[in-house]
DNA sequence: CTTCCGATTTTGTCCAGGACATGATCGCCC
DNA sequence: GGGCGATCATGTCCTGGACAAAATCGGAAG
């Protein structure tokens, strides 16, 4: 159940294949039965040895998976048809979210992204953060940058790591922005948690909604990302939140997202809003009863006026 | 497979609970079968339905297993022999840790925790950050903290999303601390990139090593927490990094860390060094060949006068 | 009394193959 | 062309058996 990693012929076992490419230990064994792909050797006990070159093609297929494809079609392709596959959704051009931004604008960013240079990254986010303002500078500028090194990732123009470098540098800028904001007075603003449910790692949301949400005046506390929703609860009702803000980036499943938001909705006092935020298309496909979906974060404004019009708004400030 | 949310009763299934807890499924499955614990119902299909109870028994069982004991030891007892068996181990890492925090002091903090002002203790921080220094700070202040916060959890004095509180203020002020360290000519200060193993989910110890050596002149890029090996390698390369430092807290299973390391020193060039820390036991217990353990980021600063003062030293710095 | 070494127990992970819920796709009819 | 079942594709769960590595134990020797 080791790498085995002896000398020449490098094999990894299943559990380090499940790291490796984030196929589960099922998946791996049930495409073996199915599709007859990867079927890896036996070492001196019976366990799978998967080869390098195996794996290496299991990361194409996955990114691929990723991208809307489906295994039954990819699963059985040579290594060469996966990447010519790859390669021909990689011509599309960007799509047009980008405002504050030009295109141009844009892929400069992606460059200095592949170029690795963090540090000049983070300067010229630095720059740009101040010349248009928070406001601004999260929906105009973080948002299509996030798009643009998505699908650039899902087309193998990015590496993971690169993304991961693009993340913690807007993370860094956010909190930057965020710190800037100065903090309402304290009988004034709604008070807003924000957090992620159990599954969902992605963070970068929750700051670009704390940017949005301190900006209108409202008193944001973060509880990072992958609270279980007995804590959410019992979070909102320690803090006395008026608002529960949550972020979904479609790598939890929809059913998860959709059972969970019903169930933290009925965990809540009826006077606590519950907004739902995010690129999980199954936001808007299957509304829940009492959540409020968000599809971009220039929608928050308008609902925090509407909560604030509301006629318990000033008993909720109170307490 | 889901949260199954019905009404009242909250039950998870084990993908959900494999994610709480980090018991893999296989693990949870066989406990039942061994020990009798956990026994959760089951839904309409037969999958298994473990009740809120029954998790937050294994989150301390998986705590107390990292800190050495073994399985068929306590999984038969009960929850308060559990917490009496955690307040016996515990007791003594926590007097000896503390320097620059009284006792007292740490009971403060605890108690700003535990009445959520997360602006008095962010507050609180930052001043301890701008009194004793960013060295000071990490090793003394939030070290200490950490475990102080991690005990009371267990014990039961701590909600989960109070120490999700905890770790964000601490994860903001650390943040201010590493901002501060003004950035290294570049010609000097060895490059260093900082992330954890995929399922590894806790950032604090990378931002403290990172402020630690930033301190210490270096030139560092963090891809945040759960990077792909393979990433990590190529990160690596690009970035052409002289150390890769990784963080393990016993989130993930033992033998993930030993092989992944194992795998990850194979993938690295001879001359970058692979640093392991965090409070990961299996760090020390089993080390693997070409990988340094740290059991306190005190061990930082001889280790890299000791990595500086190599003869290729000076070639690794000038490409 | 300590140290060492082999036998034994403990423990986590792997395997096979079957089942099923869920979501996508397709064909049909209006 | 647009809805709407039927069918297929797919991932995850189940049981129960097996085994290797690590931890522990039980003496024997120093």
């Amino acid at each position: 159940m080791n790498d085995r990693s002896g000398q020449g012929a490098l094999t990894l076992s299943i559990a380090a294949v499940e790291r490796d490419t984030g196929l589960s230990k099922d998946t791996l064994r049930v495409w073996e039965r199915r599709y007859g792909f990867p079927t890896p050797a036996r070492d001196g006990v019976g366990e799978r040895a998967y080869t390098l070159p195996e794996v290496d093609k299991l990361r194409i297929v996955k990114r691929l998976l990723d991208g809307g494809h489906r295994p039954g079609r990819i699963v059985p392709l040579s290594l060469a048809q996966l990447q010519e596959l790859a390669s021909q959704t990689v011509d599309q051009p960007l799509r047009g979210a980008a405002t504050a931004l030009a295109l141009d604008d844009l892929r400069a960013h992606l460059d200095h992204i592949r170029a690795h240079d963090v540090h000049l990254l983070r300067r010229e986010l630095t720059r740009l953060l101040s010349r248009v303002g928070v406001s601004r500078f999260v929906t105009e500028v973080v948002v299509p940058l996030n798009a643009a090194v998505g699908d650039a990732w899902m087309r193998g123009q990015l590496e993971i790591f690169e993304e991961h470098l693009y993340t913690e540098a807007v993370q860094i800028v956010l909190r930057i922005a965020i710190a800037s904001v100065p903090e309402p007075s304290q009988a004034d603003g709604l008070r807003v948690l924000l957090t992620t449910f159990p599954g969902e790692p992605h963070g970068l949301g929750l700051l670009m909604a704390e940017a949005v949400l301190a900006l209108e005046g409202c008193r944001c506390v973060s509880l990072g990302v992958q609270t279980p929703l007995w804590d959410i609860a019992l979070a909102a009702k320690a803090l006395r939140s008026n608002i529960v803000a949550l972020s979904f980036t479609g790598c939890i499943g929809p059913n998860l997202i959709v059972d969970g938001l019903a169930e933290l909705r009925a965990k809540l006092p009826a006077d606590v809003a519950l907004w739902a935020g995010g690129s999980a298309p199954v936001l808007h496909r299957r509304p829940v009863p009492g959540v409020e979906p968000f599809g971009s974060l220039g929608d928050v404004s308008a609902a925090l006026q509407r909560l604030r019009s509301l006629p318990e708004a000033v008993a909720r400030l109170r307490p």
